[in-house]
DNA sequence: AGACACCATCACATCAGTTT
DNA sequence: AAACTGATGTGATGGTGTCT
């Protein structure tokens, strides 16, 4: 920075004495308003529009009665509450009248008297509580530890059957369970969070509106995405000297941690290299990065990257990654953005959609409860906790007051107290054991609906509820189809929508009656399952046969990276010479990246169902388990030159079948065009479509044209003989 | 065989509301 | 200041019956 710059960036300037006296008076007469993060605006609007509904109710202007509002009508208000909604825990009712008092602050200017608030709170505690049966118990604290995280972490890569849109996903699953293990984060920091960026309330009652003009600035810009990007890492090499390769260390730089911007605080963690595959972060992140083409350095390959060498005089090097990649975010979300589901380029991940594959796992996994991504970071709290010093732990919680760690333990005392009144060693390893959710898992466990037997199954259709809904459906239905001849004509009517809402309120209906069916199955599963062991055990007739030992089902992945991880993952971590450690990182990395490329990750389920005589056939799926039988039709993207334009099925997609690693192949005709056209509608009416086959290297001008050429040319027939005639091809 | 309408289901997305 | 839950919605996909 030179000297000039410090007189050119600054902001200031100079103001008249008239100004000062203005703005005195302007500061004597307002309230200093807090500058609320994103999620607090939000959830003052909807304590705001709760007030406006109940003044509707009760025939007041909102913001009037709101200035001038007595204790008891806060009371009132409180009561109301509760009448109409489904709270029953006291906290939620509380949170409502915190957060009822900061919108009276934001609107009247200033808070309420105190005495007042004393007597609400006592009000709340004594009255409403007892009223209402408000549960007052705070909810179990699971905690992940290592053991937990590895059994997680081991099942995603092997034994894991659930489908995701494409291989980039598993990848970035597994990082951002590393990525909170090794930081204690909450999920906000790596993860979007759509409701804590988005505010879509403008104004707040009263004077503070003015207040809210200069926020554009800091909540559209779009260059500032509130999740983990490339620009937070950074990966370094450290000299090695004597070694085959040198160090490599990754600094993770979490910058939107709780609170973020009103007293902005940076943490910066260390990662290094483990031995184990499955712990190993650094892997991942070079995966996705050269995966993304991130590196600034004409690095593209794990190659590169262990060739590099920190020379004197530097004392380290730094991978840098592109600028334009800095604010990428690193794990990002599945969207329809080319064709079908695939990682968008931009878009980060939602909190939503990691959540939701962080449940399908861990109930696959055999876990009596989902976990949930704060369970991680209690389970680091924890070992931090026991390894460094209580600065530390704040630290890396990022708490202000050292007591809001106990809010995060767990309720198992976790000291062996016995044993220190006995003077006797504490049995640690027992202790271990005892406190994490490990010692629950069952992967026998039902994990989806559809795992339940048969026969609980088809209760489920003829459910008196069910065929009653479904009666009533199909009667509107019937009646519409002869009041206007379709369905489809019948949209829009009184009918139509009757019908609409019969069909959503039995889909609705099939949806609980599901899931109750399987908590219950699940429920009753880890309710019975220890004491049917023991009498198993017991039982004298059967303790001659061998005991059953559990064998868990083999899985073998239809997908080939995914059946080559699954191995690579399981290597045991031996001491391995340097080279060999190269090497298998070498290997491991390459696969992933393979893994990465997978444009569509074919659903596991549907193997097994296919057909009953699955066994006989096994010996040649498992030869051959990755090509659909019949799929391929002998049809292969070939990249050898051709001496004539391609030539497709009607199933076939013009434009997916020269992306690489996509092979697709429709169920039908319709489909395929279905499919085709959704990357037409990429291209505006009369844009130029270049054709994707090389080999004709021509452009067409709207879409009518590029038909017709992806018809002659390509005989491709998606279109029916009506269609044809009318589209004039 | 294939064109078509209709239907069910999957695999999520969305958003308001509840809990920590 | 967030994290999590639950109800409801939706597009893609695949299946079925009927007509041609």
């Amino acid at each position: 920075m030179s000297i000039l710059d410090t007189s050119g960036s600054g902001k200031k300037q100079a103001h008249s004495p008239e100004y000062y006296r203005r703005r005195r008076q302007q500061l004597e007469n307002g309230i200093i308003q807090k500058r609320h993060a994103t999620s607090t605006k939000n959830n003052i609007g909807k304590i705001k529009r709760r007030w406006t509904r109940h003044c509707e109710y009760l025939g007041e202007d909102p913001l009037q009665f709101l200035v001038a509002v007595q204790k008891g009508d806060v009371m009132v208000f409180l009561e109301w509450i509760l009448d109409n909604s489904k709270i029953k825990k006291f906290s939620s009712l509380h949170e409502n009248w915190r957060q009822w008092c900061q919108l009276y602050r934001k609107a009247v200017g200033r808070s309420l008297h105190a005495k007042s608030c004393q007597d609400i709170n006592d009000y709340m505690k004594e009255h409403l509580v007892a009223r209402y049966n408000l549960d007052m118990s705070v909810g179990e604290k699971p905690v992940m530890n290592v053991d937990d995280l590895y059994i997680v972490l081991h099942h995603h890569w092997t034994r894991d059957a659930t489908p995701y849109p494409d291989g980039r996903q598993i990848i970035q699953l597994a990082f951002l369970l590393l990525v909170s293990a090794y930081t204690a984060s909450r999920p906000g920091a790596l993860v979007y969070v759509d409701q804590n960026e988005r505010t879509n309330i403008q104004h707040f009652f009263g004077g503070a509106d003015e207040n809210e003009e200069d926020e554009e600035d800091w909540d559209l810009r779009e260059d500032d995405l509130k999740t983990l990007c490339y620009g937070q890492i950074s990966l370094i090499l450290l000299p090695n000297p004597g070694g085959l390769r040198d160090h490599l260390v990754m600094e993770i730089d979490l910058k939107h941690t709780k609170g973020h911007h009103t007293k902005p605080k940076r943490k910066i963690f260390l990662m290094s290299e483990v031995k184990q595959p499955v712990f190993d972060v650094i892997v991942l992140v070079l995966t996705m990065a050269i995966l993304d083409d991130a590196f600034s350095a004409n690095i593209h390959s794990v190659e590169d990257v262990f060739m590099a060498r920190v020379s004197p005089p530097r004392r380290s090097v730094r991978l840098k990654f592109k600028k334009d990649k800095l604010n990428v975010p690193i794990c990002r979300q599945p969207d329809s953005y080319y064709s079908g589901m695939t990682t968008h380029p931009m878009k980060p991940l939602r909190y939503h959609t990691y959540l939701y594959y962080l449940q399908r796992l861990s109930l696959s996994v055999g876990m009596i409860r989902a976990m949930k991504p704060y369970d991680l970071r209690r389970g680091t709290g924890e070992a931090v906790d026991k390894t460094a010093s209580l600065p530390l732990l704040q630290q890396v919680m990022g708490h202000v007051y050292a007591s809001t760690f106990q809010k995060y333990m767990n309720e198992r005392v976790q000291t062996h107290v016995q044993a220190s009144f006995l003077g006797i060693p504490s049995e640690d390893a027992l202790m271990n054991i005892l406190s994490h959710q490990s010692r629950y898992i069952d992967p026998r466990a039902p994990s989806k609906y559809d795992d339940l037997p048969e026969s609980k199954r088809t209760k489920l259709s003829n459910h008196p509820e069910i065929l009653k809904l479904q009666q009533m459906r199909d009667a509107l239905a019937q009646e519409a189809k002869e009041l206007y001849g379709s369905m489809k004509n019948a949209s829009g009517t009184k009918i139509g929508e009757l019908k609409a809402k019969a069909d959503a309120a039995l889909r609705a209906a099939k949806k609980n009656l599901k899931e109750a069916t399987f908590t219950g199955a699940r429920n009753e599963f880890f309710d019975t399952i220890d004491t049917l062991e023991i009498n198993k055990q017991l039982d004298p007739s059967l303790l001659d046969m061998k005991q059953d030992t559990y064998e868990p089902q083999r899985i073998v992945h239809r997908l080939k990276e995914r059946r080559r991880l699954a191995d690579l993952m399981q290597i045991p971590c031996q001491e391995l010479s340097e080279e060999d450690d190269i090497m298998r990182r070498v290997v491991l990395i390459n696969a992933l990246i393979d893994l990465g490329r997978v444009e569509r990750v074919p659903s596991e389920n549907l193997v097994p169902k296919k057909s009953a005589q699955d066994t006989i056939t096994n010996e040649s799926q498992e030869a051959s388990p990755d090509e659909p039988t019949g799929s391929e039709q002998g049809f292969s993207p070939s990249p050898e030159p051709r001496d004539r334009p391609i030539s497709l099925t009607t199933r076939h997609c013009l434009f997916c079948v020269f992306e690489p690693n996509y092979q697709c192949y429709f169920a039908s005709a319709r489909k395929a065009r279905e499919h085709f056209e959704k990357h037409l509608r990429n291209f505006k009416r009369d844009q130029f479509i270049s054709c994707p086959d090389k080999f004709c290297g021509l452009a067409f001008r709207g879409h009518r044209a590029f038909k017709s050429h992806a018809e002659k040319v390509h005989s491709i027939r998606y279109f029916t003989e009506a269609q044809r005639i009318k589209a004039g091809l």
